[in-house]
RNA sequence: GCCGCUUUAGCUCAGUUGGUAGAGCAAAGGACUGAAAAUCCUUGUGUCCCUGGUUCGAUUCCUGGAGGCGGCA
């Protein structure tokens, strides 16, 4: 092993909610010396580049990107793949003496990069599938009940109503024999990359009015073309990929004929600014996050010079 | 013009046999153990259209008025 393979790898973490502005930030200040790593769970996901506010080509060949395009709208990608691909993407990058810059608004992808991935297995489909049947017949009571009677630690974590969190509970009981809190959850950030975790922050009402921007702009750009050719090739609402928003408020629309393309729209609108309240929420609770304005090109400039991730 | 129905939270609407009200959605805040653009938790919000009457007390019953919807002219 020489000098340069046992320094750490360097990533920067650039966190933002929908529409604050990471791209235009991104092209001003990592043109060079950096390559990409997506860390948004629906641009994954090959030909939904619309409604995920994908990365233009452009941009697209004057950096590198990661983690774009690497599924099919059908298939499953979670946390765990997600830390995988990164690491593997880290050290890559790395190894070409450049620096990662991982970014995009999955902070639950954020967070398991950041303290490592989950110990508890990936979901078995066809267990998940059967804990699902027997909630459907015998009631979310019934579950929470007998999750409490192998498990009563994440039980006591968990709310009753939460069939989402009790069901996958249930389900890592069923094909590991161990209960979920029986796997641990680290309480520090890794070490073996060297991490510098950045947040983007807007004024509400700033950000409300890029959402909506954004959207027009989404429908002038050909969103409903995108969902049209997406539903000629089956897409379905339980596609993984279907749950992104601007793509999930279309299911209900075909069904009442009524409903018009406005208001698809608003439902795009109201999910994007209810998630990304969600997203902040979630991200502040990072506690070696540095907020910034997404304007504040100098002063993110400056925090990476002192950390070391960029020179004069 | 006449007849009927209707007016309650930001929206859609319950309800009080007369004791000044509550659901869903929206909003605000929060959680997050391989599904996370998911899922869940907490919290308000009110001239109960106006007016007069009956009553100890009216959002509720009665009179008159205003707005909306439908029918007949």
């Amino acid at each position: 092993m020489n000098t340069q393979s046992q320094q750490r790898p360097k990533a920067v973490l650039l966190f933002g909610p929908t529409a604050v502005g990471k791209t235009a930030l991104t092209e001003s200040l990592f043109q060079r010396g950096f390559e990409i790593v997506n860390a948004d769970s629906v641009q994954v996901y090959r030909g939904l580049d619309i409604g995920s506010a994908k990365p233009s080509s452009s941009l697209q060949r004057l950096i590198p990107h990661h983690l774009i395009d690497i599924r099919d709208p059908w298939e499953e990608y979670t946390v765990g793949d997600f830390v995988h691909d990164a690491d593997r993407a880290i050290l890559d990058i790395a190894s070409r003496g450049r620096v990662a810059l991982v970014t995009g608004g999955t902070a639950y992808y954020f967070k398991h990069l950041l303290y490592g991935a989950p110990e508890t297995p990936k979901a078995d489909l066809a267990v998940r599938a059967s804990v699902e049947e027997s909630i459907r017949e015998n009631g979310k009571d019934w579950a929470y009940g007998y999750l409490s009677s192998f498990d009563p630690v994440a039980a006591a974590r968990i709310n009753p109503n939460d069939v989402y969190r009790v069901s996958r509970a249930i389900e890592v009981y069923l094909s590991t024999g161990r209960p979920l809190s029986s796997f641990l959850l680290s309480e520090k950030e890794r070490e073996d990359v060297d991490f510098i975790t950045i947040g983007l922050r807007r004024e509400r009402k700033e950000l409300e009015e890029r959402i909506r921007l954004r959207v027009d702009i989404m429908f002038s750009e050909g969103m409903y073309d995108e969902m049209k050719r997406l539903l000629r090739e089956g897409a379905k609402a339980s596609w993984p990929a279907m749950e992104g928003i601007g793509y999930k408020e279309f299911f209900p629309a075909i069904e009442c004929g009524e409903c018009t393309i406005s208001s698809i729209k608003e439902d795009i609108v109201r999910s994007s600014i209810r998630y990304a309240k969600r997203q902040m929420t979630f991200f502040s609770s990072f506690p070696t996050a540095r907020f910034f304005h997404p304007d504040d090109t100098e002063g993110i400039r400056l925090y990476l010079e002192s950390r070391g991730f960029i020179s004069r």
